[in-house]
DNA sequence: GATGAATGAGGCTTCATTCAT
DNA sequence: TATGAATGAAGCCTCATTCAT
């Protein structure tokens, strides 16, 4: 016979999808891959544990499902936020903006993040699928991108354009770890304002020389 | 009756805890803490199952000893570098370096150093007792006094002490991030002048202002 | 979503509970509590071992269980029993009767009991459940009233009546522990009525003072 | 060469021998079998594990031992105490006085007893060696035998006389129970003839006709 | 499709026992 | 002889996954 889906049912189904990955999410977030278990979200999410198999095939799809939508948001919404600016000055800032505020509205998601993209990048042996690892290293290469356009432009000094990508990527990580933390925080943009300020130009005064090393003095150059 | 332990038995138990200790350090670093299975650490470290419970209560005060030792390293070297510095400047470069260097001969600890300390005391699935957190918490504590007394001489722009702090420590993190990838690297010396570079002065050249906020003209100090 | 339990699903959940709790009640009584395995019980019960598990929470729970079930069964069928007779006498009897017919019908559970009830309050090995021990204590009590209430009749000598009780209660089960081994008995009636005799009337003849201790010459009274 | 032990050497084997049976009885009766490990026995000794395997051999010996020696004690003084009166009365009389007493000067043994030696006698699969129950049941033999003799004498009723030896033993160990809990005692004279009046004459005051059974009137039979 | 009972592999941990020193 | 480190079998329990209804 094969009747196809009715439009009803497949709307239905995208509803409940919807609704496991959100309460996936947060019990990701809470308690990790490992302690996380699949009755755990079934109780959660109000249904039977073989309907959750049904909508994803194991538990491993299932986190990854969790993580790769959210990483879609968070990369589309800041490359759209950096589209949205011109100048290479507009979109770094637009970046750092970007960022800080989808963070903000997702805090659960921040860990995962944190747990999963930021720091096991690296490790050979992690649960991240490389679709999602593409993903976010194209949003990283935007960056690059956008950086080394500006030190074309003279903007930047002529560094490493991946490391100051990874650079100003971290750096807003380490506003996005505080916000999970106890601290008060200023407005997003007062945040912002100083993670760019950080970037740009850095900690120090400008009358300083270093001293140890003495040969890195550098004039304020103005060429 | 029951005689005092011997000295050769003494010195074996500590190789023997040491050796347990680096093959669990090289696992756990390469799994992670769920997927390593004890006898796994046990067949690495040619022992019996029970041999290793015999030196190490359970799986948990296992990983725990190893990212303690490793941490009491870093520390220790990292404040021993930093006080043989008078000045700020030199301070902060020493933090740099030694930090640096001793990830570089520390890799498979860095994994694990990544994931149990950079990331914040958030996640349940990562276990760190709070003996480690306090350790890790000193040395920031460290880097934030020395960065309150640099801006009290002037050398650093009035901020909060404790971001900076942070985002000097997670500055050389990034770096620590990429030896793990398969980038070359130039030497830790070279490398460590470009994390200082950036902490201090940013990435901009220093002509421009920043285009969307308009309320941070810095002048390129008339000194 | 979360369709609740059907009533024949229900009543499959009970079927399987009675079966598993009696598999375990035999070998719990044939091998004692720590020589019994979970996998044996699932082995012997045609269950998988997480099977068990889905039903008892652990090996204690189900063994709690086991003894619960039927020390209920017990206290229930016994205190019944006695109270189908007005007068003392008749409790009395009905008492012993009553337990020793259980005893009769539930032989592999009477070891169950005499290590667990029986042998009092004390051993760490006995794992006995607080609800349990008031359980049987209640009973006790009914009977230690029983007794005073014929005390206060002139039936029974005026001895504490809580020695009495269990004095009766430790009697009948002198004649359980007999049944488990390979003596054959007469009915269970002529059981008790040596049973009652021995406690009403206890094993002397009538006309003897003892030697050593001639405080307590008992005249037969002569009525 | 086969040197002999020297004296000293015997003498310093039977003192440690003995000084690890008392601490391995206080920890098995605290803790039953299971729950003791030959480790807890070893460290309260103050030997080396090794040591107490070198004395008995597996931990079943020893636990054999323990109970068989405290046995061969009760066993003992209990029949040295009966054989000291010529009397049927006498006898019983101090079978129950030698009983009691030894139980109030080894309240930890009598956790033992109760458990290991009393309740799971029926048990076949139990832990206590052929032996032990052996040696155990030729003290019941002895005072059926005892019995048996006062009943061709006219003193006990004509019943079964073992069943008459276990009532009589099964009383003294319901007062033994009674011990271990926190009631207070009278003297042990005193609880003595407790046990006696009830073994010898029952609870029940002499007037009484049962009732439920009119079959049994039992007159005080002035023979 | 939805349900949840059943499965069983696999992990952590304990502890009696052995044996080299 | 005394020691105690080393051994590894065996037990409890969890949980991802399957499948009959």
């Amino acid at each position: 016979m094969l009747k196809l889906l009715t439009p009803r049912r497949k709307r239905e189904r995208q509803q409940h999808i919807r609704h496991i990955l959100d309460v996936a999410e947060s019990i990701f977030a809470e308690q990790g891959f490992f302690r996380t278990t699949m009755r755990k979200i079934a109780l959660k999410a109000e249904f039977a544990l073989g309907t959750i198999y049904s909508y994803f095939g194991s538990k491993r799809q299932l986190y990854e499902r969790v993580i790769e939508t959210k990483v879609d948001e968070l990369v589309d919404f800041v490359t759209g936020e950096m589209a949205g600016s011109p100048s290479v000055q507009g979109q770094v800032e637009n970046f750092i903006r970007a960022k800080m505020l989808f963070f903000r509205k997702n805090l659960a998601f921040l860990r995962l993040y944190l747990v999963e993209v930021d720091v096991p990048r690296l490790n050979a042996e992690h649960i991240l699928p490389q679709k999602l690892r593409d993903k976010y290293d194209s949003m990283l290469r935007t960056l690059t991108d956008m950086i080394r356009q500006g030190t074309r432009q003279g903007i930047f000094k002529p560094m490493d354009a991946e490391i100051l990508a990874r650079t100003l990527d971290s750096l807003t990580n380490v506003f996005a770890f505080s916000y999970l933390g106890s601290k008060t925080h200023l407005s997003t943009e007062a945040d912002m304002r100083i993670v760019t300020e950080l970037f740009l130009h850095g900690a120090a005064t400008r009358q300083e020389p270093t001293q140890n090393s003495n040969d890195r003095k550098e004039p304020c150059n103005e060429s």
